[in-house]
DNA sequence: CTAGGGTTAG
């Protein structure tokens, strides 16, 4: 029954359209109702179109396809279904060969070219139809669209005589999509000035375009016409209001935009979830994931992205190894995506032979996927690798692009590989044609200060074509103080300070260099400045992951419970490693105190209390995993090698840049980090 | 015509 007032609808909206077969039409309408014939043979018919059989499909209601515009629908419905353009093509002649090519057919023809991705014939269709529309207008703008042809989208847009909503929507959300956020904005407050109500899909395009453009007070202006009007509720404009909040940087709204939601789907906690794990806020993330399994909802693969992300944020291999087995539980692991993710959360976490096997194992041709396992093999020290794998890529027939270069790059810049990084970095500009971002300077201008180039490194920034900022002042600030060269540091610093005043960092490292250049005058100078301005050293932190909980330690700090007993473990096991030949290297110390008192600021250095912590619960022979938001100091990598080696432990640890391997006494970065 | 996600310098 339902079935056929759908089919009576159809029919007077046909009737309309076409006068003339108003009694054809009224006559089938008295056939199709009568029990028997007609609705076994719209099985029959139905069945045939879902097997593809469009011809067939096509004699056996011959008479009746040209009137009845829901059985023309099934046929276009089907070629779509089975994304069989042969089949769309067989439709397409049958109805000019039966002379019944109309308005109506056409635009449907025109949509089912558009979303089988045949623009061409799209195109020539609708250049030579004589019965243009606003909906084949409108169809033709999105099929522009999707091909990235947002020149010939326009002029289908400026040269229409009508327009209606949707195509507006059509052509802001085209301009949205392709990032000319700032256009699709201007047409739309020109649509808006115009009289056009915007409906849910205006708000969404529109939000997402000022996402784009991080604008917060579109946005609010955006927000303030959503609460006056009737989509306050509707689930894709609230999460497209939340996600222009989190993107612009205001977390706590797009938080009260989802907290509003009378109904939360998956796809308003991922905008939720993102935004955090985006935001820099991995704890987060994974309270949140909890209590959207609690709520009843069902994590996608999109929220496995996310959480999986964080968990290498956190270096939390026991969660991320959960997580990852939820995916797989889910059937999510079979997409590239998450393998990427999956690469380097395993990377990140310590585990780079599971970088390795996941790697393996999905064999996808991704550039994405292979730039995260260059990235991982560089993360590790693993240059050889990182090359090889990008050689591999060259030879594949992959494109490499800017990520790409970036991770070889930095893999290049932390094994020492000098010259194979400046060949990299002449063939992604010549070859390639890719224009260096400033990320690649930053790895260029690493890897030759690492190396000890420090004057080539100053150059290369001074003459970079793009304005050099704090971070990559501060690379080469950083090597300074490896290779002990203060003339330079104090230039560098200078530059450091004039782009960034308040860098605590920059003065910390100034210090050291004078300091490991015993300029003693100098380092009181700049400690004097950092009083002055109130500035305080980022406070070193460590933690690590026992039994799936987290423990964290920074500098001198008494606040873990069993901070004694580590205190008492770490003066023991120190006479050990001294007994040995340890020598605590208290170059880098900054106060001015005496040796003792210095050794033992060292002594309570943050990787130091954590491994300590570690030693002391996990049974001998477990590999310990300690992450470090700062890089790891001179004397605490010295100890750390003297610690594999008295208590026969391999050590990992992962600083703000990179892992170090410590294993019998040595370490894989070969002293080079 | 409509929302959310992956790799990347320090």
């Amino acid at each position: 029954m339902k079935c056929m007032g759908k089919s009576c609808l159809n029919h007077v909206r046909l009737c309309s359209l076409f006068n003339t077969q108003c009694i054809k039409t009224r006559h089938f309408i008295s056939t199709s109702t009568s029990k028997t014939g007609a609705s076994t043979s719209i099985e029959e018919f139905t069945a045939l179109c879902s097997k593809g059989h469009v011809k067939e499909a096509f004699k056996s209601f011959r008479s009746e396809i040209w009137s009845d515009t829901s059985l023309f629908c099934h046929l276009v419905q089907a070629c779509i279904l089975r994304k069989s353009l042969p089949m769309g093509k067989q439709l397409h002649s049958l109805t000019i060969t039966s002379g019944c090519l109309n308005k109506f057919f056409s635009n449907h023809l025109l949509s089912m070219y558009s979303k089988l991705r045949e623009s061409q014939t799209a195109i020539t269709l609708f250049d030579h139809m004589p019965w243009r529309n606003i909906m084949s207008c409108n169809i033709m703008i999105n099929c522009y669209v999707q091909s990235g042809d947002l020149d010939s989208a326009r002029n289908v847009f400026d040269e229409m005589p009508q327009r209606n909503v949707a195509t507006w929507n059509a052509m802001v959300s085209g301009l949205i999509q392709f990032e000319f956020n700032g256009d699709g904005l201007c047409l739309f407050s020109e649509m808006h000035e115009l009289g056009f109500l915007p409906d849910e899909y205006t708000l969404g395009s529109v939000l997402r375009g000022c996402a784009g453009l991080r604008s917060l007070r579109a946005g609010k202006q955006v927000h303030a016409y959503v609460m006056k009007s009737g989509f306050k509720f509707d689930l894709v404009v609230g999460s497209s209001l939340a996600h222009m909040y989190m993107k612009s940087g205001s977390l706590e709204e797009g938080e009260k935009v989802i907290d509003s939601m009378p109904i939360r789907n998956v796809v308003a906690w991922n905008t939720l979830i993102a935004g955090k794990a985006q935001s820099g806020h991995p704890e987060e993330v994974l309270d949140n994931y909890n209590i959207m399994k609690l709520a009843g909802l069902r994590p996608d693969k999109i929220t496995f992205v996310s959480v999986i992300s964080s968990c290498s944020d956190l270096a939390t291999l026991g969660q991320g190894q959960q997580t990852h087995a939820e995916a797989i539980k889910a059937g999510a692991c079979s997409v590239v995506d998450l393998t990427s993710t999956l690469v380097s959360m395993y990377s990140r976490c310590g585990c780079l032979e599971d970088s390795v096997k996941v790697f393996v194992e999905s064999e996808s041709m991704d550039p994405v996927l292979w730039s995260s396992m260059i990235a991982a093999y560089g993360f590790h020290g693993r240059g050889e690798e990182a090359i090889k794998l990008f050689e591999r890529m060259e030879e594949e027939g992959m494109e490499a692009d800017d990520v790409a270069f970036l991770s070889l790059l930095y893999a290049c810049s932390h094994c020492g590989l000098r010259e194979k990084g400046l060949e990299f970095f002449d063939l992604m500009v010549g070859r390639y044609g890719l224009k260096p971002r400033r990320e690649h300077y930053a790895c260029i201008v690493d890897l030759l200060s690492r190396y000890g180039c420090l004057e080539e490194a100053e150059a290369m920034i001074r003459s970079m074509p793009i304005k050099a900022d704090a971070i990559i002042w501060k690379i080469l600030l950083a090597a300074c103080k490896i290779h002990k060269n203060a003339d330079v540091a104090s230039r560098v610093a200078e530059e450091v300070l004039k782009v960034d005043p308040q860098d605590s960092a920059s003065y910390v490292l100034l210090s050291n260099v004078h300091a490991s250049a015993k300029r003693w005058e100098d380092v009181s100078a700049v400690r004097k400045m950092m009083r002055d301005k109130n500035l305080k050293k980022e406070p070193g932190v460590s933690w690590v992951e026992i039994k799936n909980q987290v423990h964290q330690f920074s500098r001198g700090d008494r606040s873990h419970p069993k901070s004694k007993e580590i205190d008492l473990y770490l003066n023991e096991l120190t006479t050990e490693m001294k007994f040995r030949g340890y020598a605590p290297n208290t170059s880098a110390v900054l106060h001015d105190m005496d040796v003792e008192e210095k050794e033992d600021s060292l002594a309570h250095h943050s990787e130091k209390l954590a491994i300590a912590f570690a030693l002391m619960n996990t049974p001998g022979g477990v590999p310990l995993r300690i992450m470090k938001n700062l890089r790891v100091c001179e004397d605490c990598h010295l100890a750390i090698k003297y610690i594999s080696e008295t208590k026969n432990r391999e050590i990992i640890v992962r600083d703000s840049s990179r892992f170090h391997h410590f294993r019998n006494g040595g370490c894989s970065c070969g002293d080079y980090w």
